[in-house]
DNA sequence: GTCTATATCCAGATAGAC
DNA sequence: GTCTATCTGGATATAGAC
């Protein structure tokens, strides 16, 4: 019982640097782009030689899986941190802001979560399974207001994602589109109600 | 008065060539994606070195552009052979199935047109402004279709790229989403006629 | 764990013979 | 116009000394 705390700071040490690996590497991200990422840099930003990364990271792969799954993390606990307001159209509304909010205020990782178009880069069996369950939760949250049926979660999820794509593609620092959301939400349930009629 | 049917042969026969290398990069573009599009393949694939290609475009970035100008010209054409019905309703949905099919057609001719995502290149002026004048042609089209005022034209162009960008993402050869069309003009237009009143 | 040195590969672009 | 040969520079990854 003496070697295991020994053993542990180790760990732990290790831990903090693969940590420190990932946070420039999102930094890196952010000034060039996701593809943009070389091992060169990284090792640069955080003080070491390239192949050094190896030592915390069996790829470059597994650097963007980290990032992946980080990012599936954060989005998740954005959801849970939701309050759930008892009007419908408010809970829509409020949903539609996290999501709004959680893209737009990182472009970078919103790309990596759910654009998916970094080469080379597909997310572990393990780090997928997480962000499915996040997005299962984004369906529950949804049905939570309403919307069940399929057709209708297509277009609100295309009315949603087209708002927050063209935020970030036309406007990526104002509000031209997210300040439309309150609006989308009444076209979109008002359109639902006429159609339960 | 003789020399010139000689240069005009050259310069046709050039011309030529240029067109093959632009629709081969095209076909590598739709096998490779966008951004692995590399000279040596392209010159491989019409039949010679990869310099030779040099003595057509003086870049890769010229032939990226040549492919822009091409994209623009055939959407333009798409917009001015559309026709105009009477109905508003039929109208914009007539403009917004043909921005569609014109999308969903070609998912590579729309990245490039639309998405912007390939690392290091800028249209040239000269094509960037065929795209803008295109841009105009699209939005008078909307016009004509009664949308004039920001919001309406910014949450409408949300609504049709949500769906766009839906389809290709998700379901890229069926038509989950493009199928919602006319759902999405009739909610839209209620929307707008309740906003008048 | 970290380093240097290197392997391997691929890219765009240029020089110069023919 | 087309070729071969090469330049220049970038990438990920590995070998092996310390």
């Amino acid at each position: 019982m003496l070697e295991e705390p020994i053993g542990d700071r180790r760990t732990k040490r290790h831990e903090a640097t693969r940590r420190e690996i990932v946070e420039a590497a999102w930094g890196l991200a952010r000034e060039n782009g996701l593809a943009g990422v070389s091992l060169r840099d990284l090792g640069k930003r955080v003080g070491m030689q390239a192949p050094s990364l190896y030592s915390y990271f069996p790829s470059k792969a597994a650097i963007y899986d980290a990032m992946f799954s980080e990012g599936t993390r954060a989005f998740l606990e954005r959801l849970r941190a939701l309050d759930t307001p008892r009007d419908p159209k408010r809970r829509l509304l409020t949903s539609a802001r996290a999501f709004a909010e959680f893209c737009v205020e990182d472009p970078v990782r919103y790309q990596l979560l759910f654009q998916r178009t970094i080469p080379d880069f597909e997310p572990s069996a393990e780090s997928y399974a997480t962000a499915i369950a996040t997005l299962d939760q984004g369906r529950d949250l949804l049905a939570a207001a309403g919307i069940t049926d399929g057709a209708s979660l297509d277009l609100w999820t295309a009315l949603l994602t087209g708002i927050v794509d063209q935020q970030l593609s036309n406007d990526p620092r104002g509000q031209r589109w997210t300040r439309l959301l309150p609006d989308a939400v009444d076209m979109f349930l008002a359109h639902r109600r006429k159609g339960r009629r």
